[in-house]
DNA sequence: ATGCCAAAAATTGTATACAATTTATCAGGA
DNA sequence: TCCTGATAAATTGTATACAATTTTTGGCAT
């Protein structure tokens, strides 16, 4: 596993990683502004870590910084929602049939837990964190597939989503995506590689298709935001 | 076009970039070691800007590095450059295919002028040029595909690729690729999507065939290198 | 010579200081 | 009231200072 994903997944460890779990978990909504004395004041420490810390979300695309402006949660356009999903579309379908081949018993065990726990939070009306279990679902998946590099993508992109989701997510479909996720593990369970890449090339599919991505997202938007960038 | 990418493809209007320009042209041996305040007494900046521009390039794996122990050009192990060509072979196909469908007279015409200052790189026995303007011509077509995402990704591999190919690059195949290029341009003239995927496709395959992956890279490692790690 | 340990040098990690830029505030005039 | 522009406050960009860590050096015993 890959350090530069670990900070996107939300490990608590650093403060990337702390930032990160913020933004999956909804808490600190899109357009939100990160100054970094506050953040540092936050976690205790000085600007130059939190700076570093922004650097790196911004490069993952979950901040956006402007030059002397400063940096703040990023609001994926319209086109950018649909490109990280047609992304995902292109990359994780393959990818999950690439798991099947690897795919141990400890995974399928940690699979389930995963389902269970993403359950669990539904139920107890937790919706940021089962939001940030379904992502980290996905990243598990193409942790089993055991490729460095698409793994790394597949994360930035998961992330995204829940940027996009946050942004986007109108209509709540009720049941969201558990039957998918369910459908997924007996696919995988069954080492039928064919069916892992339909089953999730549908869920993107699908995914994107539960997004709103018809208006313009929300709030009044200061005149310079809407001409300057 | 892209902020992030455009420090990889090696504009030379930041430290990263200048630094990625280095690497592309393979004036910087992976391997290097990159001090602080070496690189800072170089470009006249201090040691602050030095280290944000080394991360940035360590997020896009051209740079390695080790808490406390500083940062160096990567050694991209066989593993990698196997993982990066087969990214590279999932995600370019689709975007020349792509890119056919909005290709401009424009973009025709850059592409040919790419391919000339190529020729001429050779001829001039550049090989270093001529090999970052062969990365710039994939990264141009994903640029024409139109699809920020992908194209991150894109050149983000090919930026890899250069690193890869510094390392296992042993037998030199004559005429290198100028012809695949060419026949990309036809395919891409043409409007013929199929074919420019299929193109593109095998000249990838090609590449990573031309490798020699097998025996250990190169050099007398130091113990340490092997068994930290 | 070789290996080992302590001291010195080099290098990175973090905090702070100051300069440059942007953003907010507010007085004055149409 | 609403604009305008100057001034003050806030914020970011960069350099520097110091602490923590690693790497090198040089004796000293084997």
């Amino acid at each position: 596993m890959d350090d530069a994903a670990n900070a996107l997944a939300g490990t608590s460890d650093t403060i990337a990683g702390r930032l990160a779990l913020a933004i999956h978990e909804h808490r600190l909504a899109p357009g939100t502004k990160l100054v970094e004395d506050e953040v540092g004041e936050v976690y205790g420490v000085s600007r130059t870590v939190v700076r570093a810390a922004l650097q790196r979300l911004a490069h993952d695309r979950l901040v956006t910084i402007h030059r002397n402006r400063g940096a703040s949660v990023s609001q994926p356009s319209i086109r950018e929602a649909r490109e990280v999903f047609e992304a995902r579309a292109l990359l994780e379908p393959r990818t999950a049939r690439s798991a099947v081949a690897r795919i141990t018993a400890a995974d399928l065990r940690r699979l389930a837990a995963h389902i269970e726990d993403e359950h669990a939070a539904l139920a107890a009306g937790d919706a940021g964190r089962a939001l940030r279990l379904s992502g980290l679902f996905h990243i598990e998946i193409a942790r089993i597939a055991d490729q460095d590099t698409i793994f790394g993508f597949v994360t930035q992109l998961v992330a995204r989503s829940s940027l996009i989701i946050a942004l986007y997510w109108r209509r709540r479909t009720a049941l969201c995506e558990s039957h998918a996720h369910h459908a997924l593990m007996s696919a995988l369970r069954d080492q039928d590689g064919a069916r892992a890449e339909e089953v999730m090339k549908g869920h993107l599919l699908d995914l994107l298709s539960s997004l709103d991505l018809r208006p313009p997202p929300d709030g009044p938007k200061t005149l310079r935001e809407v001409l300057l960038p």
